[in-house]
DNA sequence: CCGAATCCTCTCGGATACTG
DNA sequence: CAGTATCCGAGAGGATTCGG
């Protein structure tokens, strides 16, 4: 989304302040599409990339790290060589998905 | 959110474009809490943007006239003078309503 | 295979000044 | 009061390279 971000409203506002918190955790432009597709099960970092096959390798870590660091996700790594790692939901990241599925309802009768 | 995009997914991941569509016509820093005040009643120019009390007027002109593009909401403009001009939801605007106190709810209990 | 580190680009949004 | 026009900076995200 553009940029979804950490504004701060003033005390007659406080209302809406829990729509920004949800706002900023879920802005980033991969986001949406990650919870979506970790939703069905626990995936692996390169089907994860090439879901989203346009994402570059950088973008992804970031997006993945961000999620992690807001608890939307796990990252689980196999001591293994070469690496493998694992991401899969969260129950607060599963709590996320109610939210993306009527977006996805929205989407489809636009 | 960070950046809502207009991403291509190929045909395997139809399934997600409804999600990306609906993606795309949320992002942007303010348009979640414009769709909130909204919800409530027809608002000013002017009321709008003292409820958002950061924005600046170019910036929140142009939120508007992107959600007015993507048929969210109304505007409505008096023949007067000095201009007074009225904002309100469209009925494909109220329908993301749902999505809106979803996501308020979610970010009260987190 | 996964990720860190750089560098680079581009877009969003803010600041400011000006108009009817 | 509401809107337009410009300019500008910050930061998100992409490309590339390197490493365990």
């Amino acid at each position: 989304m553009a940029k979804m971000c950490e504004c701060l409203f003033p005390k007659k506002q406080e209302e809406v302040w829990p729509l920004i918190v949800t706002q900023n955790v879920l802005t980033g432009r991969w986001k949406l599409a990650i919870l979506w597709f970790l939703n069905r099960e626990t995936r692996r970092f390169s089907e994860i990339k090439s879901f989203l096959n346009d994402i570059s390798q950088g973008s992804l870590t970031k997006q993945l790290r961000e999620m992690e660091d807001h608890a939307l996700i796990l990252r689980f790594v196999y001591p293994e060589v070469p690496p493998r790692v694992e991401y899969s939901l969260t129950s607060r990241g599963r709590s996320l998905i109610p939210i993306i599925e009527l977006m996805a309802e929205w989407g489809k009768l636009s």
